[in-house]
DNA sequence: CCTATCTGAATGAGCCCTCATTCAGCCGGG
DNA sequence: CCCGGCTGAATGAGGGCTCATTCAGATAGG
């Protein structure tokens, strides 16, 4: 028996492991301390040797996730060569990741809306950095005429975002059917169809 | 319901503005009944003459209001004629009703979300009769050959209304800077534009 | 090897504070 | 007088967080 480990055991990853699972079932405020332990495998008071308290459980877990999120995607899309593609690319990776990481996905969905009420800050620069990553290739589309003008690279990221956001909560909500990839095919393909130039000039 | 005030203002009515403004300002868990009490100018113990309780105060919330707002919504679509016209207008009500009650909308997008981990039955009800009235335009258009058959109504529903969602969010977060109207008609513009048969022709 | 000693990570019972809810009394009109 | 709407201080449940205590493993002297 490797007794070392249950010293040793990456208790900081359990225990956010674990946050994610009780904060996805039960909802952040719900969520009790002792349930999170539990979950985790641990004492109450353990979690306080690796976290402020609970508030920066939810911080660090948003923190950490979405710096990972950001990355990912951002290389995802410079695989990819036009705006249309690269757009296409991205809401499928994001629904994508939804149907792998579904706790986690169902903690940032539900609770950076409520959050954003008196946890602003932080968590909202983070999460911007993630929504600017379309903007910029609406942007850089629009510049190159790939993209029609009439519309705000601000209001696309946001909007995007926001159906995907839906999308993913639907999915989540209702029992799990595995449509998810079909959907983010369908939904690549009208939306980005939606932003190409009035006029059926493409290139 | 008849008036049961003897001398009082419709304390009942007083009672849930006074509710949509705290939630709204504080989130529904963090405000309390006190507060909302003091807002209503009532006593604490009087809301429990009126409500069950703080969650029977969100539950009707949602009810009544959901209610007002579906019968509103529906017969402006009614005045439309195209799918494509009914769609627009659908987008504009809705960013047009969330720049008029900013509190209300702030309650409904943020607190439905959480609400629907723990008190799914109910208000996502309500919710989808709202949504359905998009789906059914889809629908028809769809039948009518006016919109593109590569597209599932339940999903676009669902993205729109996330869409707007988050704009609106974005919009009440951002310190509310009056571009509502102009960005609703760019989305509307774009949304619709990729809804369209795909060749520019009949069915 | 085998103890004796030490260390600090981990534990979890309970402190303490925050509200949702109650209820005994107040008040004003009939 | 009553009666019913109304009041708001009192109640107690719930749960985040603390800290005195435990004990697994490391170290070292014999």
């Amino acid at each position: 028996m490797q007794a070392r480990d249950s010293r040793s055991n990456d208790k900081r990853g359990r225990i956010l492991d674990a946050a994610i699972r009780v904060f996805a079932e039960r909802g952040f405020h719900s969520a009790t301390v002792a349930e999170i332990a539990r979950a985790a495998g641990v004492a109450d008071g353990t979690i306080y040797l690796y976290f402020k308290g609970k508030d920066d459980l939810l911080l660090r877990l948003f923190d950490e996730k979405m710096t990972g999120l950001v990355a990912e995607v951002k290389a995802a899309l410079a695989q990819e060569r036009s705006a249309a593609e690269k757009l296409k690319r991205f809401i499928q990776l994001h629904l994508a990741l939804v149907e792998r990481n579904p706790d986690l996905a169902a903690v940032l969905i539900v609770e950076l809306r409520q959050s954003a009420q008196f946890l602003k800050a932080a968590d909202r620069q983070k999460l911007a950095a993630y929504l600017d990553l379309i903007a910029e290739v609406v942007r850089a589309g629009q510049e190159s005429g790939e993209l029609d003008r009439n519309i705000s690279p601000a209001t696309v990221k946001r909007a995007i975002f926001g159906a995907l956001d839906e999308l993913a909560l639907g999915w989540l909500l209702g029992g799990r059917r595995a449509a998810l990839k079909k959907t983010a095919a369908e939904v690549a393909e009208w939306l980005v169809r939606g932003l190409l130039p009035a006029d059926g000039g493409t290139s």
